[in-house]
DNA sequence: TCAATTTATAACACTGGATGCCAAAATGGA
DNA sequence: TCCATTTTGGCATCCAGTGTTATAAATTGA
């Protein structure tokens, strides 16, 4: 990551990873599936993790808060960690093997997405609403951190909150007398 | 694509691809950026359609609205073309380096919405309602195409019908008696 | 009609990611 | 200490993608 982020991720090959930790080529492939996984890291566990907090997730509450509360659950950091994922994130949307890699990776998401949104909203992960929703709800995560990464300041969550309102509201403009003003 | 089709993506080099054609390999990505772009084929023409059914989409229509019609509008193919793009659709969501390449794709479908979400919610293309709507929008439509390649059917229009429904309502349930007053 | 210029073609070489194969090195008992 | 298992990484190979350059084709101008 040190190398990607001072000289590029293109412009580090896997020799020069290789070279850097002191191992061969070769074993840097045992370690990730590809050059675009060692920036992904531990999106594996981070899915179990979302995975996890739908199961969790109480019959009542709303679809879209949970889908919210589970997402900003799984991407709490700690203040030291925000630095890194904001490295990550800017990568993978910025450089155009890592944005066509995340496709795969968004897909792994989705799925878990699906298999909630079917249970919520009936029928099959596979069947239209579900696939909607999951693939709507990949839009919302994504705007989110895209915004935040952009902006630059330390508010993910409120950006997180934001996008999952504006999707349960389906996108209705401002919004006429309401109690909760926190999103607008 | 017939290579594609009977040896699958994957297994097909741009040799063959090129030798079929009885030009040079060199030639081959003189006419297509890349591999990947060959199945992608018009894309550019369509994103242009896109654009131009935005830009003249009446204000009073709704925004989903416009946005379902536009979408049904630049992919109404002939009976005949219809084979072709469940072809091309089959490709691009079962093959990881078409999924991968679509990613970049899909970006430049997404500008074109978002610039279309901003004149509506008000703000930058590049603020988190136009930014969340184009991701939300794409999610529909690709989950629409997704649900019509899998169930082998010819309702392309009316599940993107329903995609865009079911976003507009924010998903809500079967939804009760209402005629359609705007939003939720 | 014939040169002159431009453009299209394609051969060649090279980079860099990814994979299969296999031998050498490290590890861990017994 | 010896054997078995796992880890490592060197080597060769494949393939997509790109720069360079010579040649062929098309276009333009006189």
């Amino acid at each position: 990551m040190a190398l990607f982020d001072r000289d590029g991720y293109d412009a580090t090959t896997v020799d020069d990873i290789a070279a850097a930790l002191g191992i061969g080529r070769r074993t840097v492939f045992r370690y990730f599936a590809s050059k675009a996984d060692i920036v992904w890291g531990e999106f594996d566990a981070e899915l179990a993790r979302l995975d996890r907090h739908l199961r969790d997730a109480p019959d009542g509450e709303p679809l879209f808060d949970c889908l919210r509360r589970a997402v900003v659950a799984t991407n709490h950091f700690g203040a030291g960690e925000l630095g890194e994922l904001r490295v990550r994130i800017r990568l993978i949307e910025s450089v155009d093997a890592l944005v066509a890699h995340s496709a795969v990776r968004y897909a792994e998401w989705r799925r878990v997405v699906a298999v909630f949104a079917a249970r919520r909203l009936g029928g099959e992960p596979d069947d239209l609403p579900a696939e909607t929703l999951s693939r709507a709800a990949l839009g919302a995560a994504t705007a989110a951190f895209t915004c935040w990464v952009r902006r630059g300041d330390d508010n993910l969550s409120g950006d997180l909150d934001q996008a999952f309102e504006l999707l349960a509201r389906g996108f209705s403009l401002p919004e006429p007398p309401h109690r909760r003003s926190a999103a607008t």
